[in-house]
RNA sequence: CGAGGAGUAGCGCAGUUUGGUAGCGCGCUUGGUUCGGGACCAAGAGGUCGUGGGUUCAAAUCCCGUCUCCUCGACCA
């Protein structure tokens, strides 16, 4: 129903999906190009969304018994060149001053790109006994990493995250919570960005710098490429080794501990809106909305028109729904269409007409549809509530199943992916096989999948060691 | 860093081929009428044409340099 003139306003999905993408995010809002190369701005409205996936994670990490704490932004070079593979991976991307107070520096400090390093070199500091570990903290900050090309929410220069780092006295233990984080973004994924994801183990070319084992979550987009929106990274006892983690442990021996870490971005807010939106704009998942719903008011100068609206704002506010009336002097027909744009989950049109008939109109951003309800009932507004978030991780979920294709051959894996599927296909765990499909089929190794029953390498035919989910990603 | 595209009012663009008073749509401001899918009328404000140099009586337009942004690749949350 929305206009030719409005839909214009925004690239086709189907056509141009990423140049929908900038449209949308800018159009909306949520986001603006900064000064500087490669910068966002985040938006009172993307903001807001970040706020609630914050207070969402923060929550399940104290209840895991995990503490919140903050490290410096300013890291020593020297600090970085501790663990060998570290500083490769990270080398190439890193911001570095070398300036300050007007006078060259000693030692040049690292903008931290992520902060093994630095709290390495804390935790080296404070663990002494058993009796110290295990030791669990995250902290909610920036980083920054000098990519070469950049998308708002996807890949900027600095970006917003947390990151959580543990430090265990045995590998088990550090090993457990490295699939235990990942289960924590798996649920949240499902639950707060109605998003279903892939949870598996990376391969070796795609692991963390300085990890022993990589972990990851992958979505799928509209476009069926896959975007990692979060990893878990079990580091052995590297970075323990490089930064001096030591303990006297129960038996009396000097020991190295055994570290973790986990992290998930700004990121997610670009997983969500490729996972979910349409041609219209965003489709927010109720859970993270700022706004669940909006109250649309119809002939809004007319006697006691802004007073119902006002009244069922309060009472759903009450229920604890993020609940807005625009009461600004757009026309109705305007609001609609903003409103939907922005991917509020319900608006509620309210006019004289619904007000004498004790009535309001309800609308559902996910499928379009217009239902009416007795006017303030604010149960059935939250039952729509919940069966807009069951039901787009359900679309989601549905979707994705659907595009998970097989392949025995390169032939096949090529085909998959350029039907905009995840190919799940056997391989041998040879490096050459790997590099031979992101040649042939420019996809990668997502995630091994647990479950491995491929028998043959999709690439040299050879006896396959793991089956793995390969895709296109951003 | 490679390939393509683009910088002119807040946004989207025309004007550049052939040098000659900087335009259009949307938005914005004020007033009025409207209001159930981007309403209408009237009056207004807003630009050293990305930037530096050159050619010329005269440059948005021609020449040289430079910066930035977007899309696609290689690198990555």
């Amino acid at each position: 129903m929305a206009n030719d003139k409005f839909v214009s306003q925004i690239a086709d999905i189907e056509e141009d999906f990423p140049r929908w993408y900038t449209d949308v995010v800018v159009k909306t809002k949520l986001v603006d190009y900064g000064p500087v190369k490669g910068t966002m701005v985040i938006r009172p409205y993307g903001y807001a969304i970040w706020e609630n996936i914050q207070r969402e994670i923060d929550a399940r990490f104290k209840k895991a018994g995990v503490e919140n704490a903050y490290f410096p932004l300013l890291i020593p070079m020297s600090f970085m060149t501790k663990e060998a593979e570290h500083v490769e991976g990270f080398a190439p991307e890193v911001a570095v001053v070398t300036h300050a107070g007007g006078a060259k520096l000693e030692e040049p400090l690292v903008i931290r790109p992520t902060s093994e390093t630095i709290i390495g070199h804390m935790m080296g500091k404070w663990v002494e006994s058993w009796r110290d570990l295990p030791l669990r903290m995250n902290q909610w900050c920036n980083v920054m990493r000098w990519e070469k090309t950049t998308r708002p929410f996807l890949r900027t220069s600095e970006f917003l995250w947390q990151e959580g780092h543990s430090v265990y006295a045995t590998g088990e233990e550090a090993e457990a919570e490295t699939q235990d984080m990942l289960h924590l973004y798996e649920e949240f994924a499902k639950n707060v960005l109605c998003m279903p994801v892939l949870v598996g183990r990376k391969t070796e070319k795609e692991k963390f710098a300085g990890a022993v084992a990589t972990y990851g979550m992958e979505a799928m987009m509209h476009d069926g490429k896959s975007l990692q929106a979060g990893t878990t990274h079990y580091m052995g006892q590297n970075f323990a080794k490089a930064f001096g983690v030591q303990f006297t442990d129960k038996d009396g021996a000097l020991k190295y501990g055994y570290t973790m870490s986990y992290g998930v971005s700004t990121r997610l807010i670009g997983a969500l809106i490729m996972t979910h939106g349409d041609q219209r704009g965003l489709i927010l998942p109720p859970p993270v909305a700022p706004v669940q719903v909006v109250i649309v008011p119809i002939a809004q100068k007319k006697e006691g028109v802004l007073e119902a609206c006002n009244a069922l704002c309060e009472a759903l506010k009450g229920e604890g729904v993020r609940a807005k009336v625009d009461d600004s002097d757009n026309s109705p027909g305007w609001k609609f269409n903003e409103w939907e744009m922005k991917g509020v989950p319900v608006r509620i049109e309210l006019g004289p007409r619904d007000i004498e008939g004790g009535k309001m109109l309800l609308f559902r951003r996910d499928t379009c549809e217009k239902c009416e309800a007795a006017l303030g009932d604010t149960a059935c507004v939250k039952a729509l509530l919940n069966s807009i978030s069951r039901d787009l991780y359900g679309r989601a979920k549905a979707r994705m199943d659907e595009r998970i294709v097989g392949a025995n051959t390169l032939g096949e894996l090529l085909d998959g992916v350029n039907g905009g599927n995840f190919v799940r296909a056997g391989w041998c765990g040879e490096r050459a096989c790997e590099d031979k499909v992101k040649e042939f089929a420019q996809a990668t190794a997502r995630v091994l999948d647990e479950t491995n029953d491929m028998p043959v390498c999709v690439c040299c035919g050879k006896r396959a060691k793991h089956t793995v989910f390969f895709a296109r990603a951003y």
